[in-house]
DNA sequence: TCCAAACCCTTGGATGTCCTAGTATATTGC
DNA sequence: GCAATATACTAGGACATCCAAGGGTTTGGA
């Protein structure tokens, strides 16, 4: 986006903080000030590495989840649910992703209300081919080091459980 | 949004990425993932705690940058610099909280094509109790151990100085 | 001096996310 | 068996983010 600043915009909002006498709280307020931005950063890297096969983060997870299901099939509550995200941005991802052909639509055989989504054929290779690039540009590549990618599996994992993402 | 999952979806992606043969990648991949979803669980509180302002966190952190700045204005550009967004998220943002009367553009006295946000009185008022209240209800009460805390902002910010953030 | 290149902000478009409501189908309880 | 409640998906709206382009202002080299 820019060039890179001089300092730490982050580091210096914690000092600032700190000036304020809201030191209880400063380290926090940077810790999560830094998720934000780390997201961002992250989330545009995955964007640019995408863009070439028509995909978003978004729709690639969806069919990177359809590719895992053991009849490559899945309720569209199902994904909203493993995805967490709101119902409403499945049924987006998945308009985009039936016009592109790589997934299809078809109704639940014994209950009406659901729908089910399916992977394609091209919809299979797609997700295999922005999955090999993705893993060898982006997660091949995260810039943490090892034991760090393990201090953040646990740190996080225990924040999604307390926050309520699942019991396991 | 839903119920929690009986199992950690992060993990299980991981556990597929292993059984898929990119074992080298999987924890990176899971480590990614869930800073991605952490960051939309932080959104959502830090969303909910400042909608009783008229704010989201985008135009909340606007303010905040507003209120610590020594005159109390800011060029748009240095603006979006700092906050590390896009020069038209900000204009955006100043666009909603000119009109909520939080702060006013008002033309740089020296280049005719820079643009200054001042905060008004009635937007530093909102920025301070909108911070303390975020203080209270979301960075004094994290879910953070305060060692994972540290933790946390040595490995971001890490993270950021090579992804090109900032150079100190 | 003067025009091209650089810089600043805004407009318009594409996407994603969530929320609220509305329609259709299932399930439950009386 | 039928009405009330719950569940599943979709439509429309509000916001945020980015990109591409356009118009105005400054700067810098010929």
């Amino acid at each position: 986006m820019g060039a890179p600043l001089p300092r730490d915009p982050i580091a210096d909002a914690q000092r600032n903080w700190e000036e304020r006498g809201w030191s209880d709280v400063a380290a926090p307020m940077a810790a999560i000030t830094a998720i934000m931005r780390t997201q961002q950063i992250l989330l545009a890297r995955i964007e640019s590495i995408l863009k070439p096969f028509g995909l978003t983060f978004a729709r690639y997870e969806l069919l990177a989840l359809l590719s895992f299901a053991r009849s490559g099939a899945l309720p569209m509550n199902k994904a909203s649910a493993l995805l967490q995200v709101h119902p409403t941005s499945v049924t987006n991802a998945v308009d985009r992703l039936e016009r592109a052909g790589l997934v299809a639509r078809s109704p639940h055989p014994t209950d009406g209300r659901t729908t089910l989504i399916e992977l394609t054929a091209e919809g299979r290779t797609v997700a295999k081919r922005a999955t090999a690039v993705l893993n060898s540009e982006v997660f091949g590549q995260s810039g943490f080091d090892p034991a760090d990618v393990d201090q953040l599996i646990r740190i996080l994992g225990s924040f999604r459980r307390n926050a309520g993402d699942f019991t396991g």
